[in-house]
DNA sequence: CGCTTTTGACCTGCGC
DNA sequence: GCGCAGGTCAAAAGCG
């Protein structure tokens, strides 16, 4: 049961954009990714296109997820507590609109009014920071705590670069698909706070199934996920 | 030999 | 305009 302290926190997240994610985390599934943003009903195409990783192997700890995360800072913003409540992030982004009309359609099917007026702190936050003027693709992070820094999602990617962060002991890696004419990117790092955490950021869409040797692990993945949802 | 990874240099955006 | 930090490029090295 909330109690009323709990419900006005949750409210305002609600107001700000945010959805909370549950305290009792147990309930989650081996393949707690995908039953995760179901449950919360985010958009079936972010996370299809994304194919996000098996975390079969994984001790699934938290998942964030967002339409646009611009900089590590945001990502600290939304991976923070919110009245002791882990929240599911949808944050808004002035950087790319389109993103966040996709995520914010499915908040208003559910009913969920997200209004400038009621813009809670991060937004106010986010509202000081300039746009940018590079459209970005749109983006998906999540958390979870493995011991291999690159997931296996089914897609192959190729290493590009990889950049120390500033105030981070761990490097940042940069991957691309390595499908032709498919430029989705992803980001791996682990959290500084605590290293055994592992930040995945994709950006963009593929426009194509995963690789073929993945395939039979897929539908092993996409199998279990019928079974569970 | 071809693909992937590494890594320093370079580019770009942003704050001051 | 300058400096900083993040992101990308590309040559060289590594690997199967």
């Amino acid at each position: 049961m909330l109690n009323q302290g709990m419900f006005e926190e949750q409210e305002m997240a609600s107001q700000m954009g945010f959805v909370p994610f549950p305290q009792n985390l147990s309930f989650l599934p081996p393949l707690g990714c995908h039953q995760s943003l179901k449950a919360f009903n985010i958009p079936p195409s972010l996370v299809a296109d994304h194919h996000l990783p098996s975390t079969t192997n994984l001790t699934h700890e938290t998942l964030l997820s967002s339409a646009n995360l611009k900089q590590r800072e945001d990502q600290d913003h939304i991976a923070s507590d919110f009245g002791g409540t882990q929240l599911l992030s949808l944050q808004r982004s002035s950087a790319n609109l389109w993103a966040w009309g996709e995520v914010n359609e499915c908040l208003s099917n559910n009913k969920r009014i997200v209004n400038d007026h009621h813009l809670g702190v991060a937004t106010m936050k986010m509202k000081k920071m300039k746009a940018r003027r590079k459209v970005r693709e749109p983006r998906f992070c999540f958390k979870t705590m493995s011991e291999v820094d690159v997931l296996d999602d089914g897609y192959k990617w190729r290493k590009y670069g990889q950049k120390v962060v500033k105030n981070t002991q761990h490097p940042r890696s940069y991957y691309r698909c390595t499908q032709d004419n498919c430029r989705v990117k992803k980001r791996v790092e682990r959290l500084a706070e605590d290293p055994r955490m592992v930040i995945t950021t994709y950006e963009g869409r593929h426009g194509h199934s995963p690789s073929q040797d993945d395939q039979e692990d897929s539908q092993a993945q996409s199998q279990l996920n019928n079974f569970f949802w």
